[in-house]
DNA sequence: ATGTCTTTGTGAACGCGTGCACAAAGATTG
DNA sequence: CAATCTTTGTGCACGCGTTCACAAAGACAT
């Protein structure tokens, strides 16, 4: 997400909410799928289970986009994917660049699914000189200094920003003076950036932080009603947690010394015992 | 969002709404950053802004963890880093393996962020029987067979697929079978799991969708206001100028979108954005 | 044509998340 | 100790997004 803006009016870009607009790709994957087993048409219901969707919730997204169904029949499939595509702006071409050819740039710069829906890459850009030239993805990369004019000569709106954190937001900078308005953030940074430039980030460290945050309560709960079984799975919870009932189970085991902070706070908080994994 | 099924009904995992839950790392990296920089404490605004939010938003969410502040001063870092990680629970360890070691699931293997906070890399699993004994990352890569025994010797609770889309379902259901209860998904396909597993998915074609989506809409409503350049992306969306008639719908030609600036992520949950291939 | 059956499209209710605005709490100064 | 200043914590209102539930629309059979 980006930094410098926060607020807006939620965007309703046309009409479309941001949040069916996030789940477009979804269906046209789904809808991809159909269309290569020459299925003509489908009912909300079956779609929406192929993109693992609420139907009614599907139905209303299509809504916005117009009628497309038939009453009694469903979509046409074909139609749909040609529809989606040109609301998601698929039927032209992207030029897209990547910063930073790493283990990740690299990896992204191999991956097909890139060109499969109409982006392109048009270069892979690094800052060590002693990558320039060397092939990646069959395509030679490019040095930093070469980035504006790259930009500008393919005309590239999006940018993929691969580098280390510390690069970042610097590569940000030029990637948005020499005119693009479209970044895909793979750094651990969150990026200022000026009004009228979208920044989506991709955080691996993040999306597992959450999983374990879900993974610790798990384990919390199902300690009180785990007799015996599955001993070996690293969920010994302490014999603190009485009832882990699921109501509002907030066992309160007050949590160990302020640790590094000698601070003198006692959070009227602390919870999950100990909880010892292999 | 990011699974393709329903987990529970948006539950509040334990009054931490989840669009608090999938910020706390922001802030811990914020925090932690500013740690490094023997940072004694920090006001909520200065906290918002380096994590990129506003700072409402932040003292809210800290509030559903307690009152660790100080009215008049700030926050103790220190205090709020071990808050914040013990709340994420990462202050245990959590061993994760890598299903699918190709470009990207080497990347993964490869990527420091992983260990930097309480992950531990367990095993990397290929399918491919070339692969196995390979070392990738420093590891040697293990073969599919052995999944359920890694699963269970490790106490391995968090996986990571980034196998091709077709073996994906495959491997989430071994996975889920020798025990593992989340699983971030890099695969571009919807994950059917069953109740108490989650899945956050990640999928880099989707993410490029979405600012396709908002490109277009960009190009389009600068072509229509071509005479200034690039300058004009107000934040003072005039909703005079909503596309024509709503009921248009067919214009094929595509209208091009009012409103301007385009929303970073969002998302109930997620909001989060999850992106990635395979 | 008429009736029945299927599936869409959507009005309305509800819940979550966001942001404002302010009272309360504590630090700080005189 | 009182006054002032700073910053937190939160009540409240608002809007987006989700879901339900059903009328409308069309296909299909008789």
């Amino acid at each position: 997400m980006a930094t410098g803006r926060t607020h807006r009016p939620a965007t309703r870009s046309r009409g479309i909410p941001e949040a069916t607009v996030a789940r477009l790709p979804l269906y046209l994957r789904a809808l991809t799928a159909l269309s290569e087993r020459s299925v003509p048409t489908v009912s909300s219901e079956e779609l929406a289970t192929a993109a693992g969707v609420n139907s009614a919730k599907l139905r209303k997204d299509f809504s916005y986009l117009g009628s497309y169904g038939t009453r009694g029949v469903g979509y046409d499939v074909e139609y749909l994917v040609y529809q989606i595509s040109r609301e998601l702006g698929l039927t032209q071409d992207w030029p897209v660049v990547i910063v930073g050819i790493g283990n990740l740039g690299a990896a992204l710069a191999n991956y097909g699914g890139f060109a499969s829906r109409g982006f392109r890459v048009a270069a892979l850009i690094d800052a060590d000189p002693a990558m320039a030239g060397k092939p990646v993805a069959g395509m030679p990369v490019q040095h930093t200094d070469e980035l504006e004019k790259i930009i500008t000569d393919n005309g590239v709106s999006i940018g993929v920003i691969a580098t280390p954190a510390g690069a970042a937001q610097q590569v940000c900078e030029r990637l948005v003076a020499a005119g693009v308005t479209s970044i895909l953030n793979f750094a651990p940074t969150v990026l200022t950036v000026p009004d009228g430039v979208d920044v989506r980030k991709v955080d691996l460290s993040i999306e597992l932080q959450i999983l374990a945050f879900h993974e610790q309560r798990k384990a919390g709960e199902g300690a009180a009603a785990e007799a015996a079984s599955a001993a070996e799975r690293g969920s010994a919870v302490g014999a603190a947690e009485v009832d882990a009932a699921d109501a509002d189970a907030d066992a309160d085991v007050d949590a160990p010394e302020a640790d590094s902070a000698a601070a003198n706070r006692k959070g009227p908080d602390g919870d999950v015992p100990a909880v010892m994994p292999a």
